[in-house]
DNA sequence: ATCCTCCCCTAC
DNA sequence: TAAGGTAGGGGAGGAT
């Protein structure tokens, strides 16, 4: 070790750490500052290559055969048989080189002086991550002021003292490469499972997951809203008022005569929408939304096999054609993995594309597509990253937006639902079309992004009728319109119909739903199965039984990984597998779930398989295998998880190192809090019914019309409302069963993934705040204030006065006078009168809240007449009351 | 018949 | 480089 490593750690061996990141960063940050991208930094390489050995290290003859072709040479370093060096420098110096020759110094004196590298400590930075703490080299003092000025000479010496303390046994093999740019260089040091914060790392940047988690969300949200279900559609009062004055001529809509009318909505190429706002200049260019950064040419891994891969896809799939009958010369199989080129080609890229824009589409590219293939279609394609902060916001707004109509929505996806809006535009006759158009404006205004919608009488219909309508559009598909608009339907497009059973439909002849529409049921569920030819012989012509389902059950619990697990032992699978079951057992807390089937899913890499497959980290071409237990009682215990999962791995015994992907399942759950539930299950199973009944007869949805009722002059007093209290309870659309852990779960579940809190203001949805409202009146109507000078009375002050007074009223302990009385009516039926139907509400509320806690006659009495007079002027304003739960 | 386990398929 | 998750429906085939 040198003797300046005592004297000054700044001149002595450089311990590697969080300096190197520290380091990397700056470094960055002067490169980009610089504006010399071009100039990568691996440019001061010359064009060496220096391969570590490690588990992916290229076999000698591998490396031989690489810097043949380039013209190199190669060389294995003779006193640690584990460094390689090779080089393409056409010199044949490098033969005999020893380390200290793998940089020349004036390749380092070039670069200070182009301003690329500050001085040789920087240099050093560029090793291999892995190797940093094994690898010391000595630095070099050096004078910065004079950099320039140091001679060539000045470097050589020591360099000489390169120092190895011990072999790089598990390193991975790239230290530099001379084509890769900085960054690539620091991101040589990829995660996999291995690494203990790999899950998390992971689950951040996977769409997929995203995805999944988001669409859950939604489903438990419409859940939980719809148990509330203690809102007022204050927006249907403005809906009519926004569509005349988009169309004078359709103010009524008087010939309504559709049975059932099923709305299907969905966001244009959300992912892409979403990141065009951010990229608004890319706006009607193709755009796909990857990780990859587009068509850079990737550092060779050694062994992989694309062609060998790709073909085993290939035959896989041809094996499932014949199985379904098909002969092999009559279909052409084709697979995602078309048209990729090979690894380190321009065209080689094998990064998804998660959503792609209708420009893009126009020239062939569709979602899943593999970037590669992608840029043959469309050279100038654009790429933007992902943005899932964005998603989740306007995803929370497109279903608040919906929300504030009906509550009778079927979540399916982040940014797809089915609205069952027949007693909706019943009610406030308005049109399936002007509906539409006005809800479109609404999310397009709130969001920026484009969503389409279709219309149709089942949701078979709808959807298709959305399809239709894309992009930015929207599409009714009628009655009379049916049988020819299904005739020329592919079936590919029927839900649920796939790439297998397509390729099944195809064999037999059928392409579209007109031609499939000559099988008989019996020979498609000869076929196809009993219920999937069933379903399919109704969807051909157009019919679906299936009723939109508002409330979602939850069945199972699972967490995989496919991406990224490389394995050595047997310790380090079950060390992941620890970390999987600690995430399964979270997501079963967050749902409030036990289970007693466990069922652990292995990807493990198919025999002929390539060891180092395709895709970077990726899965290859695997053989799945499922094995599941059975316990006596339920758990959400990691640890019994891990247990289980442990001895069922065990059972299969696989190869650690063939490992490819990693998947706990948990099944037949349990809710948790078993009182709770069952009492709640007794109640909702109760109001169910009635509320079925209900339905029928009253199709409105809060506000509730009043059957028969002449107009009376605004503040006409009457005795007694029929409205309000405990009696009125046959108005209720739906029962809200106790407040329970219902409640808390939705609450975990939106903080942990769903809660909003970059929702600015412009998307802050009515829903949203009503929501908080219900529960917190006092904080809100504090923050809500509306600032209306008006004349005299409370009319002239704010919101936060007005709950002052009244708090103060109510705390003075004084009996009520008239015209207190009077003059908070009057506020009221300012508030009717100007449309401000929300804060009536939470005012009323408020005001109920604080007059139930003092619960004496008087107040009550008061209560009483207040909320009489509020339900005339809403009869004689809106011709409808207010609606309130209990 | 009905259930169970494993597997496949589909959707987003 | 790349981030190939997750839930539900249903079928095949064996156990009961």
């Amino acid at each position: 070790m040198s003797r300046r490593d005592e004297k000054n750690s700044d001149n002595g061996f450089e311990a590697w750490g969080g300096y190197m990141q520290a380091k990397i960063s700056k470094l960055e940050e002067q490169f980009s500052s610089k504006a010399s991208k071009e100039n990568h930094v691996s440019d001061i390489f010359k064009g060496i290559s220096i391969f570590v050995n490690g588990y992916t290290v290229p076999t000698a003859d591998e490396l031989k055969d690489l810097m043949a072709q380039h013209g190199g040479v190669y060389h294995t370093y003779q006193r640690h048989e584990d460094i390689v060096i090779a080089s393409n420098l056409p010199d044949t110096k490098v033969k005999n080189m020893s380390l200290t020759n793998i940089v020349k110094p004036e390749w380092i004196t070039e670069s200070i002086a182009s301003n690329q590298l500050l001085d040789y400590k920087d240099f050093l930075l560029y090793s291999n991550k892995h190797s940093q703490p094994k690898l010391k080299f000595q630095k070099m003092s050096i004078d910065k002021k004079n950099k320039k000025e140091l001679s060539t000479d000045s470097w050589v010496e020591p360099i000489n003292n390169v120092d190895i303390e011990r072999p790089l046994l598990d390193s991975s093999y790239v230290i530099v490469d001379s084509t890769n740019s900085l960054k690539d260089i620091k991101n040589t040091d990829t995660k996999t499972a291995v690494d203990p914060n790999f899950i998390s790392e992971f689950y951040s940047n996977s769409r997929l997951h995203h995805i999944s988690q988001l669409g859950a969300c939604f489903k438990q949200y419409i859940n939980d809203l719809r148990e509330k279900s203690n809102f007022i559609f204050a927006a249907h009062i403005n809906l009519r008022d926004r569509i005349k004055s988009y169309n004078q001529h359709s103010s009524f809509f008087m010939n309504f005569e559709y049975n059932k009318i099923i709305m299907h909505i969905d966001m244009d190429c959300f992912f892409v929408s979403v990141g065009l706002r951010k990229h608004p200049e890319l706006k009607g260019k193709p755009v796909a939304v990857t990780h990859s950064k587009g068509g850079l040419s990737q550092r060779k891994r050694s062994g992989v096999n694309r062609s060998v891969e790709f073909e085993l896809y290939r035959q896989k799939q041809a094996g499932k054609l014949i199985k379904a009958g098909v002969a092999i010369n009559d279909i052409e199989i084709s697979t995602r993995i078309d048209n990729i080129g090979d690894e380190g080609n321009k065209f080689g890229s094998m990064s998804e594309i998660a959503s792609c824009s209708y420009e893009a589409r126009a020239k062939g590219i569709c979602n899943g597509m593999f970037m590669g293939a992608a840029l043959r279609l469309c050279p100038e394609l654009q790429t933007i990253p992902y943005d899932f902060e964005g998603y989740k916001e306007v995803a929370y707004t497109l279903y608040n937006t919906i929300a504030q109509y009906t509550l009778d929505i079927e979540a399916v996806s982040c940014d797809e639902m089915y609205v069952h809006c027949t007693d909706l535009l019943k009610n406030l006759n308005v049109s399936p079309e002007d509906f539409a158009t006005v809800i479109r404006e609404e999310i397009r205004e709130k969001t920026g992004c484009p969503c389409s919608t279709g219309f149709g009488g089942n949701r078979l219909q709808a959807r298709l009728a959305t399809k239709q309508a894309k992009p930015n559009g929207q599409f009714f598909l009628t009655a009379n319109l049916i049988e020819d608009f299904m005739f020329d339907i592919n079936l590919k497009d029927l839900p649920g119909v796939g790439r297998q059973t397509s390729q099944k439909l195809e064999s037999l002849g059928h392409q579209t739903c007109g031609s499939l529409q000559s099988l008989t049921l019996a020979s498609l569920q000869q076929h196809l199965g009993n219920k999937t030819g069933a379903q399919l012989f109704d969807q051909c012509r157009g019919r679906d039984r299936n009723p939109l389902t508002y409330h979602t059950v939850r069945k199972s619990v699972s967490a995989e990984v496919n991406y990224g697990i490389r394995f050595e032992t047997n310790d380090q699978c079950f060390h992941f597998l620890n970390q999987l079951s600690v995430e399964v057992q979270s997501r079963m807390q967050q749902f409030k779930v036990k289970g007693k089937c466990i069922t652990l899913k292995l990807m493990v890499r198919a025999e002929e398989a390539p060891v180092e497959t395709a895709k970077f980290l990726g899965h290859g071409f695997c053989d799945v295998i499922n094995k599941s237990v059975s316990l006596l009682e339920a758990t959400n215990d990691s640890q019994i998880i891990l247990q289980e999962v442990i001895s069922l791995c065990k059972k299969l015994n696989i190869d650690p190192k063939e490992m490819r992907g990693i998947g706990i399942q948990v099944t037949k759950l349990e809710q948790l809090n078993d009182k709770l539930q069952k009492s709640k299950g007794a109640i909702s199973k109760f109001l169910s019914n009635v509320t079925k009944d209900e339905r029928q007869d009253k199709p409105n949805l809060c506000m509730k019309n009043e059957p028969v009722s002449p107009k009376r002059p605004l503040l006409s007093p009457r005795k007694k409302s029929p409205i309000l209290g405990p009696s009125r309870s046959p108005s209720k659309r739906r029962g809200r069963p106790p407040k329970n852990s219902k409640l808390s779960t939705s609450k975990n579940l939106m903080d942990k993934f769903l809660q909003c809190p970059a929702i600015k203001n412009e998307f802050k949805s009515p829903i949203k705040n009503k929501f908080k409202d219900v529960e917190e009146p006092k904080k809100n109507i504090e923050n809500i204030e509306t600032k209306r000078i008006v004349k005299s009375g409370l009319l002239g002050l704010s919101w936060k006065q007005v709950r002052e007074l009244l708090r103060a009223w109510f705390d003075s302990g004084q009996p009520p006078k008239q015209c207190d009385v009077n003059m908070i009516i009057s506020y009221m039926e300012d508030m009717i009168c100007n449309k401000n139907i929300d804060k009536l509400y939470i005012l009323i509320n408020f005001f109920r809240r604080r007059i139930q806690e003092i619960n004496n006659e008087i107040w009550n009495e008061v209560l009483n007449y207040v909320l009489e007079q509020v339900q005339s002027a809403m009869m004689a304003v809106y011709n409808k009351r207010l609606y309130f739960e209990d």
